[in-house]
RNA sequence: GGCGGGUUGGCGGAGAGGUUACGCAGCGGAUUGCAAAUCCGUGAAGACCGGUUCGAUUCCGGUACCCGCCUCCA
């Protein structure tokens, strides 16, 4: 058995991964809030996570690992950009355009995360689907003293938990000391925070013991996480932003409503995304999203591969070059692979594995990877195979080569271009000539083509830079 | 102000108290009608100042700079 070991953000070092039950390894990522196309930071959590699922898979076997991923999809950002269609004209009832809204975000969050070749969750639970949870969790708060209402609201109180901040290291007195926001007159704490809170008329509401209302932020993810993983599981996690508020508060409603369970025992974050240097802010216009990029003709396996290079608990720069270099590095991959299968017979390669065990090191894993690569023979489907399923830890290579270019070619069958070149140079050889093979060689070198001329004939494939517009204009 | 992350060769980016990371780019060579691609070879590092040690880029302390969180952003 691999031993897997993971930093464990609540210690604060990196540990020995023991699951609570082999047989049913369980896991828990915070997903998106549904109002809007999930940005790129956003992806940096899933695929950090898709590869800790699929070596949890790869360990303890295909059907012995839970993963949830939730969809807040109860939030105020949400409930304005419905309010804002219907002042907009949209005539329909606000609850039926904040459905169409959450469904419409979940199918481009499905969509996106699936180009970038994240496996989808066991579970994807909606919080909506949660109020009755999240209803007798907060009830069970008050009930033992964690909890009180107040003018509609339900708050939870900090000061009954003394764990309270031990997660991210502040104590509530500190907090206070620098806190920003103006406090609300109710509460007890100013760290106090909302379970539930009253819905005006025209906001989401469900009918709970304290009026017509909706929960606060923190409480789906507790709730669901309960209802499908259980009181207590093995891993959580998130970006490293969520530590605070968002994972300790969910700390302190789960360990208070259920204080015989660990609630979570590892819990896994990853560092922020920056681009180019800087924060990606809308204010820097840096700011762009996952389907941006796809538009832009950048293969999803591209933005992974990119994700991958870095460590999951280090800042990781999203830059052009890098695209580059992870486009030239999947290229040469492909190249190897060719039209081979993954091998599933063969165990993929044990530095791969042992990389990813080593608290998710991913770049060493890619560099395992290149060197698994580099010492096949071509011609050896064999170990092209076993490449293949060794990158497929990683969520990578699963196309075939061909598949690859045609992506990357957007379709575009460059076979004709090949054999007029090649038509060309069989003439030139006889004529010593070569004026017009040369300039077809370097009108597709200017169109961002890899043009290969061996014994064997010519071989074109899409290149950095590739211009399907130039492509066209050459047939 | 409180909490946390970072600083490695031209660029990206890991591990390890002493032995080549690796990739890209560069340089040299093979190959080629010329190239490209490919293959072979190769130089280059550890922010700064101290300390521990036979020996530190790796451990400890400090300084500087960058970044994030503390505000319902992954």
């Amino acid at each position: 058995m691999v031993e897997i070991k993971l930093t464990n953000t609540r210690t604060r070092s990196k540990e020995r991964f023991a699951p609570i039950d082999p047989q049913d390894v369980r896991m828990y990522l915070c997903g998106p809030t549904v109002y809007d196309r999930a940005h790129l930071g956003n992806a940096r959590p899933v695929v950090v996570f898709d590869v800790l699922y699929r070596l949890l898979r790869h360990v303890y076997g295909e059907d012995r690992v839970t993963y949830v991923r939730n969809f807040t999809d109860v939030d105020d950002k949400i409930n304005a950009s419905a309010l804002a269609r219907q002042q907009a004209g949209d005539p329909r009832p606000l609850e039926e355009l904040i459905r169409e809204r959450t469904e419409e975000t979940i199918g481009w969050y499905h969509a996106d995360m699936d180009a970038l070749g994240a496996l989808r969750p066991d579970h994807e639970p909606r919080a909506t689907d949660y109020i009755p949870q999240m209803i007798s969790m907060i009830e069970a708060l008050i009930a033992k003293g964690h909890a009180y209402a107040a003018e509609g609201h339900v708050l939870f109180d900090v000061r009954s938990f003394p764990a309270y901040g031990r997660l991210s290291g502040r104590s509530v007195d500190d907090m206070i000391a620098g806190a920003r926001v103006e406090v609300a007159p109710f509460k007890r704490d100013p760290m106090d925070f909302v379970l539930w809170k009253p819905s005006s008329d025209e906001e989401p509401g469900w009918e709970s013991p304290w009026g017509r209302g909706r929960p606060g932020w923190h409480i789906e993810c507790s709730a669901m996480s309960a209802a499908l993983l259980g009181e207590s599981f093995d891993i959580h996690g998130g970006g490293i932003d969520l530590q605070f508020p968002h994972h300790e508060n969910e700390i302190a409603q789960s360990c208070c409503a259920h204080p015989h369970e660990d609630f979570a025992r590892v819990w896994l974050h990853n560092e922020m995304l920056q681009v180019e240097g800087k924060k990606m802010s809308k204010s820097l216009g840096n700011f762009f999203t996952v389907r941006d990029l796809l538009d832009q003709g950048i293969p999803g396996e591209v933005i992974r591969y990119v994700f991958l290079m870095t460590h999951y608990r280090k800042p990781m720069d999203w830059t052009a070059e890098k695209v580059a270099e992870a486009t030239k590095t999947l290229d040469t991959l492909y190249e190897v692979v060719g039209e081979t299968s993954p091998d599933r017979s063969q165990a993929p390669n044990p530095e791969v594995v042992a990389a990813l065990a080593d608290d998710l090191n991913s770049s060493a894993a890619l560099h395992a990877l290149i060197r698994q690569a580099g010492a096949i023979r071509p011609g050896d489907t064999a170990a092209a195979a076993g490449l293949k399923r060794s990158a497929g830890l990683l969520g990578l290579l699963p196309m075939t080569g061909g598949e690859w270019r045609r992506l990357k070619s957007g379709g575009i069958d460059l076979s004709g271009l090949g054999a007029r070149l090649q038509e060309l140079r069989i003439a030139a050889k006889a004529s010593k000539d070569f004026s017009a093979v040369d300039a077809l060689k370097s009108a597709l070198l200017a169109a961002g083509v890899e043009v290969r001329m061996t014994a064997a004939g010519v071989d074109l494939a899409p290149g950095a830079g590739f211009d399907a517009e130039a492509v066209e204009a050459l047939k």
